[in-house]
DNA sequence: TTGAAAGCGTTACCAA
DNA sequence: TTGGTAACGCTTTCAA
């Protein structure tokens, strides 16, 4: 872009060496004892100009591009991109901006996103890691990077944290469903390794046998890149081998929303016939015929404290900080 | 970040000047013809010091970014996180890395994005334009910036789009009712001076004239920052004082949801007393009981066609290419 | 109170 | 074939 103004221009226009300007554009003029008539004088050059500062000059001279990278699983998922616009605001109070990638849970996708944002010298990184990248995240660390991780992280690690207190979350999930008179409760999950789905499928054991209900529990892990149609085909499989299953809870919105999807085909009646709790509500669930109880995550928490916690880090590479937050269990109803 | 190892670093080491590093580590080196045994060591060299090029001096340097500024209305809706996302992909085929900001369709806001990303030096911007702001983007285009608006644009301007051939698709979503036996159709707008919704109710105009029942027009316009409750409000209070709407044309997404979620309530039944049309449909429609048509956009062509508007822009300034694109109507079908 | 100049990490021109 | 070095635009130290 033809952006050609420089603070020599305005040095020499004015007649003045380019520190001095330096000082009046950054607001140090106080501090560096400028004379009012120069200041004054600068400060109308470069607006008649029409300077515009260099960032990337000022970057390299600095050494902080204020500049955040963010790695979600994929941007167009609305559970990750309501989570990026929390971000987006909270990073610009502090001056910084957004860069973007989306891994696709794909351990190479995320290695090669790192690699991008860590050459542009982004100040720091938020990541919603994908499963086997513990080894990317320790080396990445190793090397000073601030980072922080978002929605799961590894254990093994001493990296900080905002996530969901998950194993909580399932917990008390079952408990709805129990109290309200379901006993042989299944669930469905996404195969994954990673904390945050551990924790969920663990929640719900812990709670089936809190009520003496262990010999129910029933898990299907279903693959992540499987399809909506394989999907739903999988759903129908482990309910036509189990029969008995009264309720269902699902570990993710999509499989909620899949679920539902065959539910409604099938003509199965929620609640009646099957009880139903999912993760992550969206308003699609408002115009399904039966209320649905929803796992809802704090997303404007979870966004504003992992920026926070992320320049607590930049400013301090000591200060590791892990949240596991609490959910909020809510009705979505087409009635309210 | 702790990124010490510099060219001069591998310089040293290998006993060369930065300049062979530089061009052995850019893939110059049959260009440059540089000897076999020193390209052996460089690589090596660098592979063992870990070398991480600083994309920010190069920058400066080269004088492009590699980096393409991406303005939407929010980030949070999942139409612009979808596109956000084909963005991404298609941006990186071709070596740039997005960086992001959300305008909440406010002029200002859109402006203090528009400085931020320039300062950064983007090499282009992909911009949602928000309304009333065809000057800062005629001023952004004369001081040389590479710009693609999406979704709208400024017609008395000449910059390159690539949007929906809105007024078409009204016109056939009209029809479509019209086909079904529909006459009192109303519209449900946003209330925005932008060429996007200007197009979409003029087809939906254009179509009712063409079938001589231009006495039975009747279109709302809601603001756009009316909550969800004012929405349905509005919504309630123009279908009381037009008793007689037969069918609605909704503009966007969000209104057709809140329109459903209203009709729901009231338990006015679609499609024999309402009928409905609403724009870029969403799984959301999937579980309302009854079939919805929808206009769909085609995301993937919106998206990659502006990352490559934009990259033939950024190689070619003269280069000004418009696309109106075409939509499909689909059926939004629970058991489909 | 002001200015000269070094330096951030790269690239690429020009010379050897 | 190889290397010295200027330059990208800015900030900041040091000297005047």
């Amino acid at each position: 872009m033809g952006n050609r103004v420089r603070i020599k221009d305005i040095a020499t226009k004015v007649g003045v060496s380019t520190a001095l300007v330096s000082y009046v554009l950054n607001g140090k003029e106080k501090e560096k004892r400028v004379g009012n008539e120069l200041v004054k004088k600068i400060r109308e050059a470069a607006i008649e100009l029409n300077y515009q500062p260099n960032q990337i000059a000022r970057s390299l001279r600095n050494g902080s591009t204020k500049t955040i990278g963010l790695i979600v699983a994929d941007i167009a998922i609305p559970f990750f991109g309501q989570l990026a616009r929390v971000i987006e605001d909270e990073a610009a109070k502090s001056g910084y901006t957004l860069i973007l990638g989306s891994s696709d849970e794909d351990a190479n996708k995320q290695n090669s996103l790192i690699n991008t944002l860590s050459h542009r010298q982004v100040d720091g990184l938020i990541i919603v890691p994908a499963d086997g990248t513990c080894n990317q995240i320790a080396n990445l660390q190793k090397r000073g990077m601030p980072i922080v991780l978002m929605d799961r992280y590894f254990p093994e690690l001493n990296v900080s944290h905002v996530c969901l207190n998950n194993y909580q979350a399932s917990y008390e999930a079952v408990g709805h469903l129990i109290k309200k008179g379901f006993q042989q409760i299944g669930m469905i999950a996404y195969q994954s390794g990673m904390i945050h789905m551990r924790e969920r499928i663990g929640g719900y054991r812990k709670a089936m046998e809190t009520a003496n209900l262990s010999e129910y529990i029933k898990v299907i892990e279903i693959p992540y890149h499987f399809t909506r149609i394989q999907t739903e085909k999988t759903i129908e499989q482990f309910l036509d081998d189990n029969k008995e299953i009264e309720a269902l809870l699902f570990a993710t919105n999509s499989l909620t929303t899949a679920g539902l999807n065959f539910i409604n085909k099938k003509g199965i009646k929620v609640p009646d016939q099957m009880g139903i709790v999912g993760y992550d509500g969206n308003e699609a669930f408002d115009f399904f015929y039966a209320p649905i109880t929803i796992v809802e995550q704090p997303l404007a928490e979870i966004g504003t404290k992992s920026v926070n916690v992320l320049t607590d880090l930049i400013s301090d590479p000591t200060k590791i900080i892990k949240y596991d937050l609490s959910h909020f269990l809510n009705i979505r109803n087409s009635s309210s």
